[in-house]
DNA sequence: ATAATATTTTAGAGTAATCTAAATTAATTA
DNA sequence: TAATTAATTTAGATTACTCTAAAATATTAT
């Protein structure tokens, strides 16, 4: 039905259309997928054909809800396939991504079922954002940037912003995992980096920059 | 370096050729990978081309040492899949098949012997068949067929010769699974035909067609 | 409003894999 | 050995995806 190219094609449209209320632009899938502009067009005319996306040239394109029900699918397959990687083969969460990207495009539907049971359901990946049901619902996670931490609160890390390897390392070293608690001791009102507290009252110091980019939640004792 | 395509047809020569000391022929690839033979012709030209078989046209084919590798990389990721779908989603024998021969094409080598780590390094799938280790090496099961079997002999069932799922489905209905002991209590002298008793008592009767493909070992008190 | 610039599409071509039908070569039969 | 049959290869097309370069359209600046 759907071929590994036109799935990626409807996955990248699906992250650019998502939050923005625009039609996607022949080039912002271009620079996504890293491919030239030509290609695109040629595929973007092949998807509309098969009432995926609905596109009008020199307009961009927006994706339809049989497009979405495909994208929503391959999503699931990636972020689950990216749970088994870290949770069972102890991948690091920065080693999953390039693998998710070829393990989602193996067709059985029963396979990603039993996957899905076998880890228990989970409703994240490893990454913090959240798995596609099997009807294609997603649960928006709810969270914030940690640039907008408050201190004397605590919160919990729930995901990130940035899934480059680089990114991810960087967070792994200063333990700023999905799951982890801590508070903000200090905001510089220069600046605004912050110094963060852990809950074995170690600590450690991150920019704005930096901080813009991880997602959190505020945490409420159970 | 090789399409998954290659690769299939890598496949498809290694398990023609072996057993077999004549090159193998045009005719035989097109069937076994049911296309026809103008396509595998091409084919044996461009693997050829990256010396991976020794072509002679109209000579038929033989597989080259680099070849064999491939082949045997991939028949190795083939089987530990298919352990994977049995042992841990518990799918049935007769079902792994197919899926295993998409993930097969999964690239990351890490991801394999990560998988085979998590697996507890299996020495054999869940058709009984030898599970080449990373170097390539393959042992040979040393089996035979259920069709040599004699009565007053203690014997376990070590593999099939036979793969249709048909035929799976068959002997899980009969209990006649890798693993199972049994001894031979009658052989019909006139079609050859068996009465198999199990450890439990029971027993079950096979035509000589159907114990022709079965494999088995003789089974000796550890 | 016109010109300059940026974006997008089309034109034309290439690679990988496939097919059918025709031509070639090999094997079998008479 | 010659004719017939079978197997294999070549020729010519098709589909999916990709590219570069040129043409068309839209946007921005003057
Ligand atoms: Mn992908
Ligand atoms: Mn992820
Ligand atoms: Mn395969
Ligand atoms: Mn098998």
């Amino acid at each position: 039905m759907t071929t590994s190219t036109e799935e990626n094609y409807l996955k990248s449209i699906y992250h650019l259309s998502v939050g923005h209320p625009n039609p996607v632009l022949t080039s912002e899938i271009a620079d996504s997928l890293t491919t030239s502009s030509a290609s695109v067009t040629d595929m973007l005319k092949k998807l509309s054909e098969k009432n995926l996306i609905e596109y009008e040239r020199y307009k961009g394109v927006r994706i339809t809800r049989k497009g979405e029900r495909v994208a929503l699918s391959i999503i699931r397959r990636h972020r689950l396939w990216e749970v088994f990687l870290t949770d069972v083969l102890k991948f690091r969460w920065d080693e999953v991504h390039e693998m998710a990207e070829e393990l989602e495009h193996v067709s059985s539907d029963e396979l990603v079922s039993r996957l899905d049971a076998f880890l228990g359901y989970p409703k994240v990946d490893p990454h913090g954002d959240p798995i596609p049901d099997t009807n294609g619902k997603l649960f928006p996670s709810g969270s914030l940037s940690l640039a907008e931490a408050q201190t004397a609160q605590k919160y919990q890390v729930s995901g990130v912003s940035d899934h480059s390897a680089g990114f991810l390392q960087f967070l792994q070293k200063k333990g700023l995992m999905p799951g982890v608690l801590f508070s903000v001791k200090e905001i510089d009102e220069f600046d605004k980096s912050m110094y963060l507290l852990f809950e074995d009252n170690s600590g450690t110091f991150i920019s704005h920059e930096i901080a813009k980019n991880i997602l959190m939640k505020l945490y409420v004792n159970s």
